[in-house]
DNA sequence: GAAATTTCATCATG
DNA sequence: CCATGATGAAATTT
């Protein structure tokens, strides 16, 4: 397969993907259309309801499979829990000349978000106290572009090697924080154009002004627009190429940029009847919300119920669920054995919504029936059951999270060294387990919370830059410590950090400002309950427990601080030395909405001092020091100043790149070289 | 809790 | 037969 005629800038790109040939396409022609194909279903017209006492759901899955089978000849639907790859083998089907259309859309949108990163394309900074929209949103003149409608092809991909595993995740995690960071920049406009008391005023039942005021819709139509949605051209079944089982969604329209469920609302994701090759809508996805009262989740068995049949208004049932749309599709995909991927809803505070989604990994409907629902009207439901040898699914990760927080001994026995390696010195406890080898060598170091900066590089350097700003509220735009971030402030009012910088400059104690200001977040510590762990793969690594918002702070790196001078003098006997500027600038990519607003591109940062500084953790140390490298990481490093401001000794602030769901080991680039790397598991 | 908002499937029409 | 537009549904979100 070639990429690069379809790759104008592949420079960048030279197959990414570690060439295409570790990839397979399992197209699914084998639905073929059949005009009068039917459901091997035992209803058609009016559904006769089974009588309150009558069968059982089993016993009318029963009657359905003894129904003769439908001309379409679908295999039996055996509950085949096998993961089988390959179910039509690829020479059987005709010469499909576009083959490689779906690693082509790849390396489209790869070039698309890769040409505007790290170009270095710096204009002219704002002006300090100047508060400019981020976002420029098409005005009421400005052209609809006619979007491309997603694909009706279905599409396996299967057996991804490791590179482009890596690969895949990078582009996912690329229109992840384009989403993210334009909703976040969105709202922050929004505040600002409330507080300047400008018209358009957000919220519902708003007078003339039609502006849209959802900005977890306006990010996903900005980047429609740009054509950024993922996965458009081909439907992807099965699992998703740079989706892992256990990530974590805020947003519905998340998923649907994803492409890992394209309803806004609905619950079931399909290709629609009159657009699938065989005339059937087959099923892809699902969500459980919670929201259907006959739903009975068990985990790995999972009895969903249908949709449709509910007043919009109440939460209620009330007419009889019909065996067509999404609902038919999941009989069809069950009759195919056509995997479901499985998205669940969990409720959490950590979550913007409330609310929280968890890829559970894919599943197969096993069976179905027609029911009563508890509102006494027919509900379709169907028995999934989930594929064996997938990773852990999120919302099990989830709960056992939870559970841990409250009570250790009812999850893990045993395995715990400590309960808090940092005794007592951070704002939440860090635990330590190992149920894996003897090793207990976290417990030889003295835990150090914060780092000890050398008294030389220190002093006298608390007023440098004006000095703390004045302010007795909260700050605002056009305080002195605005003026230092270049105008804006880098965090929302939440603690997200909006976009990374070279330097961040908090309010410091010698700022007037009280300590709830918003430009003080990772001064204030720990906000997550992270654990250290012992793995096979990675040795000494580290997770949290709470589920970690993409843009957060997570914890600082800590150590005793060297100048360059003594770390020299240390460097020589044994190396234990943590060297900021050996950190690959990833806070590039924390904010970059270029893709969507080339507009909106780095101002002309004043250059950072070359770090030379080093941290010792050869005898102090906290948890930072025991991240796992890895070259496609979650967590990123930013230089932050707050309680002095000599730019050339920052504290090395840790922040998550995306949503980290508990208990996923979290991954830091240190930006070590190859043969190092190659030595640790990546 | 109701209203606003989007996408998609479906159906009708040309 | 394909393209286009209208319509209604949807386990959302604030």
């Amino acid at each position: 397969m070639e990429v690069e005629e379809s790759s104008p800038s592949s420079s960048s790109l030279s197959s990414p993907a570690g060439s295409s040939d570790s990839i397979d396409l399992n197209f699914l022609p084998f639905l073929k259309r059949e005009p009068k194909s039917e459901p091997a279903s035992p209803e058609r017209g009016p559904l006769p309801l089974p009588a309150p006492p009558a069968q059982t759901p089993q016993q009318q899955h029963a009657a359905a499979a003894a129904a003769p089978a439908a001309s379409a000849a679908p295999p039996p639907a055996t509950p085949d829990m096998s993961f089988a790859p390959v179910m039509t083998p690829l020479q059987a089907l005709p010469p499909n000349p576009d083959e490689d259309a779906l690693l082509r859309e790849y390396y489209r949108l790869a070039s698309l978000y890769l040409s505007s990163a790290g170009t270095g394309a710096i204009v002219s900074a704002p002006a300090p106290g100047a508060a400019a929209p981020a976002v420029v949103q098409p005005g009421s003149g400005s052209v609809v572009k006619k979007r491309r409608p997603r694909s009706s092809e279905l599409v396996r991909v299967s057996s991804l090697g490791v590179r482009d595993q890596i690969y895949f995740r990078d582009l996912v995690r690329r229109a992840r924080i384009t989403f993210e960071c334009l909703r976040g920049l969105l709202l922050r406009d929004d505040e600002r154009a409330e507080s300047l008391g400008l018209g358009g005023v957000a919220g519902y039942g708003g007078g003339g002004d039609r502006r849209r005021v959802r900005a977890d819709l306006r990010a996903a139509a900005l980047m429609a627009d740009q054509d950024l949605w993922l996965n458009r051209d081909r439907r992807i079944v099965g699992s998703m190429p740079g989706i892992s089982v256990g990530d974590a969604f805020f947003f519905r329209m998340e998923l649907c940029v994803l492409g890992l469920h394209g309803q806004v609302q609905a619950g079931i994701d399909y290709v629609s009847a009159g657009r699938s090759a065989s005339g059937e809508p087959i099923a892809t996805s699902i969500i459980v919300s919670g929201g259907y009262e006959d739903d009975d989740d068990r985990g790995e068995v999972l009895v969903y119920t249908g949709h449709g049949g509910r007043d919009p208004n109440l939460h209620k049932q009330c007419v009889d669920q019909k065996l067509e749309g999404g609902n038919l599709a999941l009989e069809r995909s069950m009759a195919y054995g056509i995997e479901i991927r499985v998205i669940r809803a969990v409720k959490s505070r950590r979550g913007p919504v409330g609310k929280v989604y968890f890829y559970d990994g894919l599943y197969k409907v096993v069976d179905y029936w027609l029911d009563r629902g508890k509102s006494g009207f027919g509900v379709y439901k169907y028995k999934m059951l989930r594929i064996e040898g997938q990773e852990p699914m999120g919302t099990v990760n989830y709960r056992i999270a939870e559970q841990l927080k409250v009570d250790v001994f009812a999850v893990r026995p045993t395995g715990y060294l400590s309960f808090d390696i940092s005794m007592g010195r951070e704002l939440l406890p860090v635990a330590l387990y190992n149920d894996v080898d003897d090793d207990r060598d976290p417990l030889l170091f003295e835990y150090l919370a914060r780092p000890i900066f050398p008294t030389s590089a220190v002093q006298g350097k608390f007023a440098e830059g004006g000095g703390g700003c004045d302010c007795s509220e909260n700050c605002s735009i056009g305080c002195n410590c605005a003026g230092r971030n270049g105008g804006e402030f880098a965090y929302d009012k939440t603690g997200v950090l909006l976009r990374g910088k070279p330097l961040v400059y908090e309010c410091g104690p010698h700022c007037r400002c009280p300590p709830s200001c918003p430009n003080r977040v990772s001064q204030k510590g720990l906000q997550h309950r992270l654990e250290v762990f012992r793995s096979r793969e990675t040795g000494w690594g580290v997770r949290s427990l709470d589920l970690i918002k993409a843009g957060t702070f997570i914890c600082e790196f800590s150590g005793i601080v060297l100048t360059q001078q003594q770390s020299e003098i240390v460097a020589a006997n044994g190396d234990c030395l943590v060297r900021p500027n050996r950190f690959p600038p990833r806070w590039l990519d924390w904010g970059d909405i270029s893709d969507v607003n080339p507009e909106y591109v780095a101002p002309d940062y004043p250059a950072l001092p070359e770090l030379n500084f080093a941290i010792d953790v050869s005898r102090a140390r906290n948890v930072a020091c025991y991240f796992s490298h890895s070259c496609s990481p979650n967590v990123f490093v930013q230089f932050v100043l707050f309680d002095h401001y000599n730019a050339s000794y920052p504290h090395l602030m840790i922040f998550a790149m995306e949503n980290i769901p508990p208990l996923r080991e979290l991954s830091i680039d240190y930006g070590m070289v190859d043969e190092w790397v190659g030595k640790l598991t990546m």
